[in-house]
Parts: structure tokens; C-alpha cells; sequence
DNA sequence: CGGCATCCTCACGGATACTG
DNA sequence: CAGTATCCGTGAGGATGCCG
């Protein structure tokens, strides 16, 4: 027996997000963390090498890319395909499960970039709010 | 004028994800934020008090609870209500801009039980390789 | 019950340097 | 070019205790 019992109990139910030991969590996680987000909606639009990736991604570390594409890699999400060659030429594309998850991913990201006034402007109410109450507290 | 200009600049221009000062970068990671994604799924079948939550969403801390709350209150995406009783009694619900996003990371959520299999299969091949690789490399 | 304040830990993640 | 290795700061996040 390779895995704990925790795991084995977890895998006896079906997979739920509520609970804390469940895999799906992990998954979960992985697809919606900070860099993997950006990167999925990349890679929508076809096969991209590694430095292609960090000029599109804005921001994202050298190391948080290779971290980031391994993990998406382990999971089935990213195919890495490294040509023999001198400089090296490594590129990235999606799985068909990873395209799944980039589909999703990308919607998010279009809505939330179509939101950003509505947020904005909800915060500010937000915030005035929280100031005139402070005040009247005195 | 009460923000920065490099926040100014970042509005003159279209919202971008890819862009490193973008807001819509906050946007996009607070609600896939760890607990967010969970909580937003959770408030899609209606009110819920604070106790609730923390009972239904498992493993999420007191403190977190309260913290990703206000984020998603202040974002504009849940509306809090707390009513002058004793003891306390606090309701949140979702407003409409937060159910835009609770509908989406609800069905990231699903994808992502759905796939668990799949996602631990590709696990189990990619570790296996790494493995062999390794051995091979004595 | 629904918080907020405090302390503390750890791992996420950035910067830099080095390698095949 | 595409990484790996190392160091290191910051902040996410858990535990505990107090308050209205």
C-alpha cells in the first residue's frame, strides 16, 4: 500500500470540493492558482515556447513558470515537448483535459477583465462607507 | 487625485490579465483565491450565516472565513447583513455581479471532481517516467 | 454567535547566479 | 534557450484569546 489510509478513505467517496482531505481540492487549486490561470488561457491559442510565455504572461518569474508548467504537466493539463537541439527549443500545448480546464479559465478571465468598473466602483462605495462609520464613531 | 499613476495608466488602457499592474489581475485572483472559489459555489443556493459556512466549507479557518468575506464583500460580490439581535446573527448572500462569478467557478468546481480520476492517472504516468528516467540515469 | 487582535510558522514566490 | 539551485523576505494562514 503505497498511499495513506486517508487518502484510500477519500477516494471510497465521491469526489467533494467541501471536503478538506479530497483530491479534487489539489486539482482545483492547481488550475485556479495565481500563474497556472494565465497560463492556460495562453496556451488556448495553440503551442508556445518557454520564453514566449513569460513576454506574454506579464510579471511572472522565471522560476514560478517552470514550477507552474510542471505542475500543470504532472497533472495532465500541459504537454512539454523538449527538442534535441542546440539552443534548446522546448514548447508547451494544451491536453484535451487541459483544454478543458483552459476553456473555463479563460471565460473567467474575460469576465473578470469586463468587470474591473463594476469592482472598482464597489469598492469605493465599500470603502466610503467604512469611513463615514469610523467617523461617526468618532 | 487620491491613486497612483501608474494605476491611472493602467485604466486609460483595456483591461488586461496579462498585464502585471492591471486591477483586473485582483479581480481574477480574488475570486479564484482559495477559499473564494469554494465559498462563491457554496452561497449559489442561497443565504448562509457565518457558522454555516464554516461547517459547510471544510477546513477553512475562522480567520480566513471572515478575511476572503470581506474581500468578496468589498469586491462587491456578497452582500452582508447582520441583524441588531443577541445573540449575533449574520447573513450573506451573493448580489448579482457575485453570482456571475459564482456561476463560473461553481462549474470549475464540478469540472474539477469530475476529472479527479483522470488528473491522478496522469499523475501516477508522469511520476512513473520520472522514476525510470532517473534509474536510467543511475 | 460572529467577529477582531495577536502571535507565530511556513511555504509562496522573487532575485540572483550557475549549467547543459 | 531553458532551465536548476540557492538564498531570502513577505504574506498567507493557523492557533489562541478576548469582546459586544
Amino acid at each position: 500500500m503505497s498511499v495513506r489510509n486517508e487518502t484510500v478513505a477519500a477516494q471510497l467517496r465521491a469526489p467533494d470540493v467541501n471536503a478538506a482531505d479530497c483530491p479534487s481540492r489539489l486539482v482545483l487549486e492547481h488550475v485556479t492558482s495565481r500563474w497556472a490561470v494565465l497560463l492556460l488561457a495562453t496556451l488556448l491559442d495553440g503551442t508556445h515556447r518557454f520564453s514566449e510565455l513569460r513576454r506574454t504572461v506579464g510579471g511572472v518569474s522565471e522560476k514560478m513558470l517552470a514550477q507552474t508548467l510542471q505542475t500543470l504537466e504532472r497533472d495532465g493539463f500541459v504537454h512539454r515537448e523538449a527538442h534535441p537541439v542546440i539552443p534548446p527549443r522546448v514548447e508547451y500545448s494544451l491536453t484535451p483535459l487541459g483544454e478543458e480546464a483552459a476553456r473555463q479559465v479563460w471565460a473567467l478571465a474575460r469576465w473578470a477583465e469586463s468587470r474591473v468598473p463594476e469592482v472598482l466602483a464597489a469598492r469605493e462605495v465599500h470603502d466610503r462607507e467604512k469611513d463615514s462609520a469610523a467617523k461617526a464613531r468618532g
